[in-house]
RNA sequence: GCCUCUCUAGCUCAAUGGUAGAGCAGUGGACUUUUAAUCCAUUGGUUCAGGGUUCGAGACCCUGGGGAGGCACCA
């Protein structure tokens, strides 16, 4: 369901006929509207420019928030936030404020502030933001207050808020109206505090180790670092088409080349594929390279990202999986992805098999196969057709196929393989990393099996990127690389199942007004 | 893209095919220590849109729209 407010009321004639009957949410704004008339009639400004505070909220609660009952402090503070409860009683308005930090109760006594003032503030309407000028104190049954003797309208509230108790449900609404969301629904908030948290983690845990932030187009000419359907645009002036990445990753090792040897980005990412409650065609991923590091190293860093970011966020690096614990600071097992197709289909698979030998064992498993496809790509669909459901707790799946990792070093024991890892937990890929790929006459050969599948009806695969050859062909030192999905990180950190609660502005059909 | 579910007042939700309702918000009134304040009174609806079936549709059918889950694709 659509917001349906202004479209009820598409001509001004509506809105004074709605206005005549004295309710609905044409008359409730003419109502606001009315009084932001006397206001500016009376000489106030109703969105005056600035207000100078003392304290934030959660400061007033810091420092008097131990107040014995019934005690009135001659401490003035100036605070201010948006009016989310008030209760009127006669002569003595109680109302409760909120700032980003928290929330405080106003005590406002007609005695105090004045007969006219008095009048002013009993037509204030919930989710005003107002400044106030008082003393702390508490009730007699304890509440920590401020005792206004001044009040300001800081902006005026024209729409009503959402239920004061029920909040705002309806996850259409919630999602397109973020602020309403954010303003009555405290998880909602709580979501992208855990997300903050997360991203700030990230960073101080990078900087310790000496990595540096870096930003890289975000307009390719070209598709790679991923196997992903891209966002296609133009530009104008150069008359070029462009891609929006799909990974940085091509961009950050030619700094590698360049000898900046630790750097991440931070990356929007851009896809043009399915939504989902685990896919938003825009994401965030984290990618670094550190330079003279292998896979090993990049699944250590893993960790400690992560397990350093939960505890930063939460406070534990307990999660919940389901309903189940899950401590993040338990080592993450480390199993082959090969290993794990062969347990989940009951027969041995590696890459070097006879392709019709696998092609039985999908077909065994009613898994849909590829003319083009090799052994190593149809083991890759054995293992999430068979196994990929059951990694509930953090498991690294290691050693991809060299089919399937077109930018990962073969493994130093097996041809066949990468140093390649994936991280999943809850069935859900949360990192990838490997030993990278750094002989140029390797990449090329790589790269020409991938435009080869491109022409042979394969639109995710990648094209040949002749500036990354040259790159490498100046000597790329030995290179680790990950790659972390910051929205899923967070929906695992904040306990959310849909991605949508953790980005803010969710892609969504255009709202029709 | 396909399948299923869903859409009623600003918000949260009711309404065996038979007069569209409640709580909150709003309005008027009472109340100087409330806590979702309480109490009395009260306004407010193109039931997502358009067709159809029926004596009668918020409900049943069809088409369209939004959203959610699932499948497919992917992270």
């Amino acid at each position: 369901m659509s917001e349906q407010d202004d479209n009820n009321a598409p001509a001004p004639d509506r809105d004074t006929a709605n206005a005549a009957t004295g309710s609905g949410l044409a008359a409730e704004k003419e109502r606001r509207l009315a009084l932001l008339d006397e206001l500016r009639a009376a000489g106030t400004n109703p969105y005056p420019y600035r207000f100078d505070r003392t304290h934030t909220l959660a400061e007033v609660r810091d420092r008097w928030g131990h107040l014995e009952p019934g005690v009135e402090t001659d401490d003035a503070v100036a605070v201010a936030g948006r009016i989310m409860l008030k209760r009127d009683s006669g002569k003595l308005v109680f109302a409760t404020i909120r700032d980003r930090s928290g929330e405080v109760q106003l005590f406002i006594s007609k005695a105090v502030v004045g007969d006219d003032a008095f009048d002013a503030i009993k037509s204030l309407d919930l989710g005003d933001w107002v400044g106030v000028a008082g003393t702390a104190m508490t009730t007699r049954k304890g509440e920590l207050s401020v005792k206004a003797e001044r009040i300001d309208l800081l902006a005026k509230a024209i729409r009503p808020m959402p239920d004061k108790w029920h909040g705002l449900h309806d996850v259409d609404t919630r999602f397109r109206q973020r602020y309403a969301d954010l303003i009555i629904n405290d998880e909602a908030r709580h979501h992208f505090e855990v997300r903050h948290e997360m991203t700030a983690s990230f960073r101080r845990t990078l900087a310790g180790h000496g990595f540096i932030e870096v930003e890289t187009p975000v307009l390719h000419p070209e598709v790679g670092g991923a196997t992903a359907r891209p966002f296609t645009t133009h530009h104008n002036t150069l008359d070029m088409p462009l891609y929006l990445r799909v990974a940085v990753e091509l961009y950050l090792k030619r700094l590698i080349v360049g000898g900046m040897e630790r750097v991440y980005e931070i990356a929007r990412t851009f896809r043009n594929e399915g939504v989902s409650p685990r896919h938003n065609p825009e994401f965030t991923m984290m990618e670094l390279y550190q330079a003279f590091a292998d896979w090993t190293d990049m699944m250590a860093i893993t960790e400690e990202l992560i397990t350093t970011a939960a505890r930063d966020a939460l406070g534990t690096t307990v999660v919940h999986v389901r309903g189940e614990p899950v401590d993040l600071a338990d080592p993450w097992p480390r199993r082959r992805l090969i290993d794990l197709a062969s347990e989940g289909c009951g027969v041995e698979l590696h890459p070097s098999m006879p392709i019709a030998d696998v092609r039985r064992v999908a077909a065994d498993h009613d898994v849909h196969v590829e003319e083009r496809w090799g052994a190593g790509k149809i083991i890759e669909e054995l293992f999430e057709a068979t196994a990929e459901a059951s990694i509930v707790r953090p498991m690294f799946v290691t050693g991809h196929p060299v089919e399937i990792s077109p930018l990962a070093r073969v493994d130093r024991d097996d041809p066949f393989l990468t140093e390649r890892f994936e991280l999943f937990v809850e069935a859900r890929e949360l990192a990838n990393g490997y030993t990278e790929l750094n002989d140029p006459v390797e990449q090329r050969a790589r790269f020409e099996d991938e435009v080869a599948a491109k022409e042979a009806g394969d639109d995710e695969a990648g094209s040949l990127d002749e500036d990354y050859i040259r790159a490498l062909e100046y000597g790329m030192p030995p290179t680790g690389g990950l790659g972390i999905g910051m929205d899923r990180l967070a929906m695992l950190l904040a306990g959310v199942d849909t991605i949508k609660e953790v980005i803010l502005f969710p892609t969504l059909r255009p709202e029709v007004f």
